[in-house]
DNA sequence: GTGTTCGTTTAGCCATAGCTAAATTCGGTT
DNA sequence: AACCGAATTTAGCTATGGCTAAACGAACAC
């Protein structure tokens, strides 16, 4: 009698997803981490992983945080799977911009049938990346989630092609797309300055320099 | 101040749907035939019909039923423009059926976007009717509702196309599908059967027997 | 005109998911 | 060992949208 993924309210997967977002930077999630991401009162974090816990989500310690259960991650993954997949259809076939997808997948993710999903899935021959070069878990839930290198990782002088970029923020990746950080776009490493100063890049559209914060958020290979 | 139908909740959209359906047939909408269409108890659909009466969406009288206001019937065709858009892009784009669209677009609707939308019937060439023949409100809401005839309204020996059939339950759209009664094709009116007995149509299929009150849902031109 | 019946509404309950204010606990400092 | 501050939890509230049981009103029959 697992809990199937289409019972789960929205607020849940929407909390399953933030947590298994924090959890790979922190070992356990925090009251006040999962509050501040979700944007909402401790109070209220602390209630809904009362509730997670009681659903068999997570194991919640009082004081101690929450991490997920194995039926949790699935929820999570679920989620994350419908998010990416819309990604990946509404950049691929209605054109949206690589900055204004995520708000729509968001939008649509609690709505999508496992058939609708399906159907996406094969029309798009089983991608395995979102637009922004995120992991997409398989029909089996399964995610290749291999730490990748970052421009950080990289020396001067080296040819890399961009293999993933921060998804959420809509006037972050604008700026990327007029810098011509895309996903698939390839890019020479110029000079670190110094005195932990920006990194400059060479891509299609010129030499960019970018700070080391958001270099490190660039995955390339 | 108008509200705007974004802001209303999805309970909200769905009963100022279930009122436009409604009133097609009935002047006024009372609180029992409302509360059957939901599936909700008299009760509840008293309780949200004086929310909705606070909101400006529907002209409430005790004991006497609701009408929808100006704004009402922006908010029901807004919700209508939606599903029916997305029940074409379905079809059209990922293969849906005709008899499962209905309930997936029932899902998806509230969570589209006038963004996504517009893409959607930019990407289609604005459609100006669903699969199942229902008119497509326009980006003004417009909705031409001319009564159409059904198939009852023929004359034995008369050649006509369907152009819309019911949209609800997937049990029928199959049947009808089976019998090559669907939006496009070329029928020929048979015979009535006397005493209120069942219509006969020629199809693609062959020679059917269908009953006078589905030929009454049936319109053809 | 009175009564009965059916439809509607009121009263009072539940769950979800949020909030603020107050209490509590944990962990580090003295 | 006691204390302090920050994080966490508890207590008690709100709104939405359901429910049942009981009261009420409208309309038709007699």
């Amino acid at each position: 009698m697992s809990t199937q993924a289409t019972d789960l309210t929205v607020a849940v997967q929407d909390y399953l997803k933030a947590i298994y977002a924090l959890e790979s930077s922190e070992e356990r999630v925090t009251t006040s981490a999962l509050a501040g991401r979700m944007g909402v009162s401790a109070p209220s974090a602390t209630a809904m992983t009362k509730r997670l816990a009681e659903l068999g989500l997570v194991e919640r310690a009082p004081y101690r945080g929450v991490a997920l259960t194995d039926e949790g991650r699935r929820g999570a993954l679920e989620v994350l799977r419908h998010h990416r997949l819309l990604e990946s259809y509404l950049v691929d076939r209605l054109g949206l911009s690589l900055a204004d997808v995520h708000a729509e997948a968001e939008l649509l993710e609690h709505a999508l049938s496992e058939e609708l999903e399906a159907k996406i899935d094969a029309e798009l021959g089983y991608p395995t990346h979102d637009p922004h070069g995120d992991p997409i878990p398989d029909r089996e839930l399964r995610v290749t989630h291999g730490l990748q290198r970052t421009l950080i990782d990289l020396e001067p002088g080296d040819l890399a092609t961009i293999s993933r970029i921060p998804d959420g923020d809509p006037e972050l990746l604008r700026y990327l797309g007029e810098l011509g950080l895309v996903p698939g776009s390839e890019v020479e490493l110029g000079a670190f300055a110094p005195f932990g100063g920006p990194v400059t890049v060479r891509t299609d559209t010129g030499e960019h320099a970018i700070s080391r914060e958001l270099a490190e958020r660039i995955a390339a290979s």
